[in-house]
RNA sequence: AGGGGCAUGAUGUAAUGGUAACAUAGCGGUCUCCAAAACCGUUUUUGAGGGUUCGAGUCCUUCUGCCCCUG
């Protein structure tokens, strides 16, 4: 075997009981901790709305990269999390325990399962809002301009894809690099070395079942008093347009306490994009062929599903099972 | 019971008698730095029957269903 570091990596679907069974197996296991991969329960202070474990649902076992930043960290990016996640993973590999990775943000999952390397170039808000002018003025404009720059990242990205034009124009203007020369296929990854050796399980659920637990879920935040949660944020200063709170529900509700929607609406809402959220995690995760994929139980984290799982590890070798 | 109105996809609406449209939902997809973001694509429709007409969502008629008014 490799010198890597193998890690067990959980994804799916919000709601499909990820963080539930990765704690199971954790405690199966003994020695293991969770390094968590979600763009959201990064942030100190969004807890209900994120689906963030409590204490009593950690069980004991640590747990990583939660509340690792400020909601007024406007900066944080999938750079930053592949540089704190990798860190942690390699100390905790260090400590003789096994990482198990779980998380339903699929950029972040890419970003330390496969040979992503991300250059050091910080957004430049100022560069941003240039860019962004010349598009209102000239639909199209920028585009174009990235086809005479670097024609073939141009030919990947739609016009109307204006953010990861813009990001392409950054890229160029501050660095000289071509975005395209950084570029690596996910799905052929070029055979470039990974830092580490993922064993991944994907946990799936029939869709008008995983619908259904959405809702659901949705309905028991807002009766644990996530409106609360989020006025206490923006009582706290935070301000309402940070990056932060483009999280599903926070968004949502803040529109409802400025007044724009009523609160069934907001509540509605989240439910809807939650669902549209789902549908795109189960998009982004067909495609990786690394993945096994298990049947989750809306009725909670059964013995077999447990079972099964631990045997996909164990099988690859990740650990031994006593 | 009498009078009037309405009936178009899953939902809400549009269409001087001339190729049935739009939005929303749903479904599929893209993805290298805000990714719980952003973006792209797409299935389904004229309540039932008869008539007028070269041609009917549209006009006439019967039926069915819903709504309103009168009693």
């Amino acid at each position: 075997m490799s010198g890597k570091v193998n890690i067990a990596v959980i994804v799916g679907a919000t709601a499909t009981g990820k963080s539930a069974l990765s704690v199971a197996v954790a405690q199966r296991i003994k020695n293991a901790e969770i390094v968590t991969a979600d763009s959201a329960q990064i942030y100190r202070g969004m807890n209900i709305g994120t689906a963030k474990p409590t204490l009593n649902e950690m069980g004991g076992v640590p747990h990583h990269m939660i509340d690792v930043a400020d909601i007024v960290e406007t900066d944080f990016s999938v750079a930053k999390y592949k540089q704190l996640a990798s860190s942690v993973i390699n100390d905790i590999a260090s400590r003789g325990k096994i990482p198990i990775v779980a998380g339903g943000t699929g950029l972040y999952i890419n970003s330390i399962t496969y040979p992503l390397s991300f250059q050091n170039i910080p957004p430049n808000i100022e560069l941003r809002e240039k860019f962004g002018a010349i598009e209102e003025r000239n639909k199209g404009a920028l585009h174009e301009l990235l086809t005479h720059i670097d024609p073939e990242r141009a030919a990947l990205l739609h016009p109307n894809d204006i953010k990861r034009v813009i990001r392409a124009l950054e890229i160029y203007y501050q660095s000289e690099i071509k975005p395209s020369s950084m570029d690596s296929d996910f799905v052929n990854d070029r055979g470039d070395e990974t830092e580490f050796e993922p064993i991944i399980v994907g946990l799936t659920m029939p869709r008008v079942e995983l619908y259904a637990r959405i809702n659901e879920r949705v309905d028991k935040m807002m009766e644990a008093g996530l409106l609360d949660e989020v006025k206490g944020l923006l009582k706290a200063g935070y301000n309402s347009d940070s990056p932060a709170f483009s999280a599903l529900g926070y968004r949502q509700l803040i529109s409802y306490i400025e007044g724009s929607i009523d609160l069934k609406q907001a509540v509605e809402d989240i439910k809807l994009k939650t669902r549209r959220f789902a549908k795109r995690q189960e998009t982004w995760f067909k495609r990786d062929k690394r993945i096994s994929w298990l049947k989750a139980d809306s009725s909670g984290i059964g013995d077999s599903l447990l079972n099964e799982t631990c045997d996909i590890f164990s099988e690859r070798g990740l650990f031994t099972l006593k």
